[in-house]
DNA sequence: CTTTTATAGTTCTATTTTAGAACTGTCAAC
DNA sequence: GTTGACAGTTCTAAAATAGAACTATAAAAG
Protein backbone atom coordinates (compact mmCIF):
# COMPACT_ATOMS: atom_id res chain seq x y z
CA UNK A 1 0.00 0.00 0.00
CA UNK A 2 1.15 3.36 -0.46
CA UNK A 3 0.82 6.56 1.51
CA UNK A 4 -1.33 8.23 -1.18
CA UNK A 5 -3.87 5.33 -1.28
CA UNK A 6 -4.08 5.92 2.48
CA UNK A 7 -5.46 9.68 1.74
CA UNK A 8 -8.68 7.90 0.01
CA UNK A 9 -9.36 5.81 2.91
CA UNK A 10 -12.84 6.17 4.57
CA UNK A 11 -11.79 5.39 7.84
CA UNK A 12 -10.98 9.07 9.11
CA UNK A 13 -7.97 8.00 11.58
CA UNK A 14 -6.42 6.46 7.95
CA UNK A 15 -6.98 9.45 6.45
CA UNK A 16 -5.49 11.62 9.29
CA UNK A 17 -2.69 9.29 9.70
CA UNK A 18 -2.28 9.85 6.02
CA UNK A 19 -1.75 13.58 6.61
CA UNK A 20 -0.38 13.29 10.58
CA UNK A 21 1.42 9.81 10.69
CA UNK A 22 5.15 10.55 9.84
CA UNK A 23 8.32 11.12 11.93
CA UNK A 24 7.48 15.04 11.54
CA UNK A 25 4.20 16.14 10.71
CA UNK A 26 3.22 16.35 14.55
CA UNK A 27 6.47 18.16 15.71
CA UNK A 28 6.11 20.26 12.87
CA UNK A 29 2.41 21.49 14.58
CA UNK A 30 3.79 21.19 18.17
CA UNK A 31 5.94 24.14 16.86
CA UNK A 32 2.81 26.27 15.25
CA UNK A 33 1.02 25.66 18.70
CA UNK A 34 4.34 27.27 20.55
CA UNK A 35 3.82 29.93 18.01
CA UNK A 36 6.60 29.38 15.39
CA UNK A 37 5.76 30.53 12.02
CA UNK A 38 8.52 30.47 9.86
CA UNK A 39 10.54 28.09 7.88
CA UNK A 40 13.92 28.91 9.44
CA UNK A 41 12.63 28.56 13.27
CA UNK A 42 11.21 24.92 12.45
CA UNK A 43 13.93 24.28 10.93
CA UNK A 44 16.41 25.11 13.73
CA UNK A 45 14.43 23.89 16.90
CA UNK A 46 13.56 20.33 15.49
CA UNK A 47 16.84 19.69 13.35
CA UNK A 48 14.28 18.55 10.47
CA UNK A 49 15.98 18.61 7.07
CA UNK A 50 15.43 21.05 4.99
CA UNK A 51 13.90 19.22 2.28
CA UNK A 52 11.58 17.26 4.36
CA UNK A 53 10.27 20.06 5.91
CA UNK A 54 9.70 21.89 2.34
CA UNK A 55 7.58 18.25 2.05
CA UNK A 56 5.76 18.08 4.93
CA UNK A 57 4.74 22.08 4.82
CA UNK A 58 3.39 21.43 1.86
CA UNK A 59 1.74 18.78 2.78
CA UNK A 60 0.32 20.08 5.86
CA UNK A 61 -0.95 23.34 3.54
CA UNK A 62 -2.26 20.88 0.69
CA UNK A 63 -4.39 19.53 3.73
CA UNK A 64 -5.70 22.45 5.20
CA UNK A 65 -3.92 22.34 8.29
CA UNK A 66 -1.66 25.23 7.88
CA UNK A 67 -2.08 28.40 5.65
CA UNK A 68 0.98 30.02 3.77
CA UNK A 69 0.62 33.74 4.25
CA UNK A 70 2.83 36.14 2.81
CA UNK A 71 4.57 38.32 5.34
CA UNK A 72 6.75 40.66 3.34
CA UNK A 73 7.47 41.44 -0.42
CA UNK A 74 10.56 41.91 -2.09
CA UNK A 75 11.94 39.43 -1.76
CA UNK A 76 8.76 37.37 -0.99
CA UNK A 77 8.66 35.55 2.05
CA UNK A 78 6.16 33.46 3.63
CA UNK A 79 5.29 31.95 7.24
CA UNK A 80 2.79 29.29 8.44
CA UNK A 81 -0.27 29.46 10.76
CA UNK A 82 -2.49 26.56 11.55
CA UNK A 83 -6.45 27.07 10.22
CA UNK A 84 -9.23 26.24 11.79
CA UNK A 85 -8.41 22.50 10.99
CA UNK A 86 -4.86 22.77 12.25
CA UNK A 87 -6.25 24.38 15.27
CA UNK A 88 -8.62 21.26 15.94
CA UNK A 89 -5.49 18.97 16.41
CA UNK A 90 -4.35 20.96 19.22
CA UNK A 91 -6.19 17.76 21.54
CA UNK A 92 -3.70 15.16 19.65
CA UNK B 1 18.22 12.52 13.42
CA UNK B 2 17.23 9.09 13.71
CA UNK B 3 14.14 7.49 14.44
CA UNK B 4 15.97 5.99 17.38
CA UNK B 5 17.10 9.27 19.05
CA UNK B 6 13.18 10.35 18.70
CA UNK B 7 12.91 8.09 21.99
CA UNK B 8 15.47 9.52 24.47
CA UNK B 9 13.83 13.21 23.62
CA UNK B 10 12.91 14.86 26.74
CA UNK B 11 9.05 15.86 24.65
CA UNK B 12 6.60 13.90 26.07
CA UNK B 13 5.26 14.69 22.52
CA UNK B 14 8.50 13.77 20.55
CA UNK B 15 8.70 10.26 22.36
CA UNK B 16 4.81 9.36 21.56
CA UNK B 17 5.77 10.30 18.14
CA UNK B 18 8.65 7.96 17.97
CA UNK B 19 6.35 5.50 19.63
CA UNK B 20 3.74 5.65 16.89
CA UNK B 21 4.84 7.96 14.62
CA UNK B 22 4.27 6.18 11.55
CA UNK B 23 2.28 4.87 8.89
CA UNK B 24 1.46 1.92 10.87
CA UNK B 25 1.39 2.10 14.54
CA UNK B 26 -2.21 3.99 14.80
CA UNK B 27 -4.14 1.72 12.42
CA UNK B 28 -2.96 -1.30 13.96
CA UNK B 29 -3.69 0.42 17.87
CA UNK B 30 -7.59 1.37 15.89
CA UNK B 31 -7.72 -2.77 15.03
CA UNK B 32 -7.04 -3.31 18.75
CA UNK B 33 -9.70 -1.29 20.02
CA UNK B 34 -11.95 -3.26 17.36
CA UNK B 35 -11.26 -6.36 19.47
CA UNK B 36 -8.90 -7.71 16.92
CA UNK B 37 -6.11 -9.56 18.73
CA UNK B 38 -4.17 -11.50 16.31
CA UNK B 39 -1.24 -10.92 14.11
CA UNK B 40 -3.67 -12.69 10.79
CA UNK B 41 -6.35 -10.45 11.86
CA UNK B 42 -4.43 -7.39 11.44
CA UNK B 43 -3.19 -8.68 8.46
CA UNK B 44 -5.80 -8.81 6.58
CA UNK B 45 -7.62 -5.94 7.78
CA UNK B 46 -4.99 -3.42 7.37
CA UNK B 47 -3.32 -4.79 4.18
CA UNK B 48 0.21 -4.06 6.13
CA UNK B 49 3.27 -6.41 4.79
CA UNK B 50 3.48 -9.24 7.80
CA UNK B 51 7.05 -7.88 7.92
CA UNK B 52 6.35 -4.63 8.87
CA UNK B 53 3.24 -5.99 11.00
CA UNK B 54 5.56 -8.15 13.00
CA UNK B 55 8.04 -5.04 13.39
CA UNK B 56 5.48 -2.80 14.99
CA UNK B 57 3.80 -4.99 17.10
CA UNK B 58 7.48 -5.61 18.73
CA UNK B 59 7.92 -2.27 19.37
CA UNK B 60 4.40 -1.90 20.43
CA UNK B 61 5.08 -4.43 23.03
CA UNK B 62 8.53 -3.09 23.42
CA UNK B 63 6.71 0.30 24.51
CA UNK B 64 4.34 -1.24 26.64
CA UNK B 65 1.48 -0.29 24.74
CA UNK B 66 0.55 -4.24 23.73
CA UNK B 67 1.31 -6.96 25.47
CA UNK B 68 2.28 -9.85 23.72
CA UNK B 69 0.35 -13.04 25.06
CA UNK B 70 -0.50 -16.60 24.72
CA UNK B 71 -3.28 -17.89 24.18
CA UNK B 72 -2.89 -21.67 23.46
CA UNK B 73 0.67 -24.12 24.02
CA UNK B 74 1.10 -26.55 20.72
CA UNK B 75 1.67 -24.91 18.71
CA UNK B 76 2.53 -21.63 20.76
CA UNK B 77 0.84 -18.90 19.28
CA UNK B 78 0.20 -15.53 20.90
CA UNK B 79 -2.25 -12.56 20.52
CA UNK B 80 -2.38 -8.97 21.37
CA UNK B 81 -4.09 -6.85 23.90
CA UNK B 82 -4.00 -2.99 24.98
CA UNK B 83 -2.57 -2.29 28.24
CA UNK B 84 -3.77 0.53 30.42
CA UNK B 85 -0.71 2.95 28.46
CA UNK B 86 -2.49 1.80 25.48
CA UNK B 87 -6.25 2.14 26.27
CA UNK B 88 -4.95 5.55 27.43
CA UNK B 89 -4.31 6.04 23.79
CA UNK B 90 -8.12 6.39 22.90
CA UNK B 91 -8.71 9.41 23.14
CA UNK B 92 -5.77 10.04 20.11
C1' DC C 1 30.81 48.53 -6.08
C1' DT C 2 31.73 44.10 -3.58
C1' DT C 3 30.97 41.20 0.15
C1' DT C 4 28.26 39.54 3.82
C1' DT C 5 23.93 38.27 5.97
C1' DA C 6 19.07 36.69 6.17
C1' DT C 7 15.34 33.89 4.51
C1' DA C 8 13.03 30.24 2.06
C1' DG C 9 13.56 27.12 -0.34
C1' DT C 10 15.77 23.19 -4.17
C1' DT C 11 19.01 19.65 -5.66
C1' DC C 12 22.09 15.92 -5.06
C1' DT C 13 23.91 11.26 -3.35
C1' DA C 14 24.02 7.80 0.32
C1' DT C 15 21.54 5.43 3.77
C1' DT C 16 17.45 3.66 5.87
C1' DT C 17 12.78 2.09 5.64
C1' DT C 18 9.02 -0.10 3.42
C1' DA C 19 6.59 -3.10 -0.02
C1' DG C 20 5.69 -7.46 -1.84
C1' DA C 21 6.30 -11.98 -2.29
C1' DA C 22 8.13 -16.34 -0.86
C1' DC C 23 9.59 -19.25 2.78
C1' DT C 24 9.73 -21.66 7.76
C1' DG C 25 8.05 -24.27 11.79
C1' DT C 26 4.44 -26.37 14.45
C1' DC C 27 0.61 -28.77 15.00
C1' DA C 28 -4.49 -30.42 13.81
C1' DA C 29 -7.71 -32.14 10.51
C1' DC C 30 -8.75 -34.79 6.53
C1' DG D 1 0.90 -38.20 4.16
C1' DT D 2 -1.16 -34.08 2.37
C1' DT D 3 -3.48 -29.92 3.31
C1' DG D 4 -4.50 -25.98 5.99
C1' DA D 5 -4.17 -22.53 9.88
C1' DC D 6 -1.26 -19.50 12.38
C1' DA D 7 2.65 -16.59 13.58
C1' DG D 8 6.10 -15.27 12.17
C1' DT D 9 11.13 -14.68 9.13
C1' DT D 10 13.85 -13.83 4.99
C1' DC D 11 14.77 -11.90 0.63
C1' DT D 12 15.13 -8.16 -3.15
C1' DA D 13 13.35 -3.99 -5.25
C1' DA D 14 11.29 0.34 -4.57
C1' DA D 15 10.44 4.42 -1.92
C1' DA D 16 11.39 7.70 1.70
C1' DT D 17 14.74 10.13 4.58
C1' DA D 18 19.29 12.17 6.03
C1' DG D 19 22.80 15.34 5.34
C1' DA D 20 25.16 18.50 2.94
C1' DA D 21 25.62 21.77 -0.70
C1' DC D 22 23.52 24.95 -3.74
C1' DT D 23 20.05 28.79 -5.57
C1' DA D 24 17.42 33.14 -5.53
C1' DT D 25 16.25 37.61 -3.77
C1' DA D 26 17.27 41.60 -1.55
C1' DA D 27 18.94 44.47 2.39
C1' DA D 28 22.97 45.98 5.08
C1' DA D 29 27.94 46.63 5.78
C1' DG D 30 32.36 48.08 4.40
Amino acid sequence: MKWDALEEEPCSLARTVAVIGDRWSLLILRECFLRKRRFEAFQASLGITRHLLAERLKKLVRFGVLRRIPYQESPKRYEYILTQKGLDLYPI
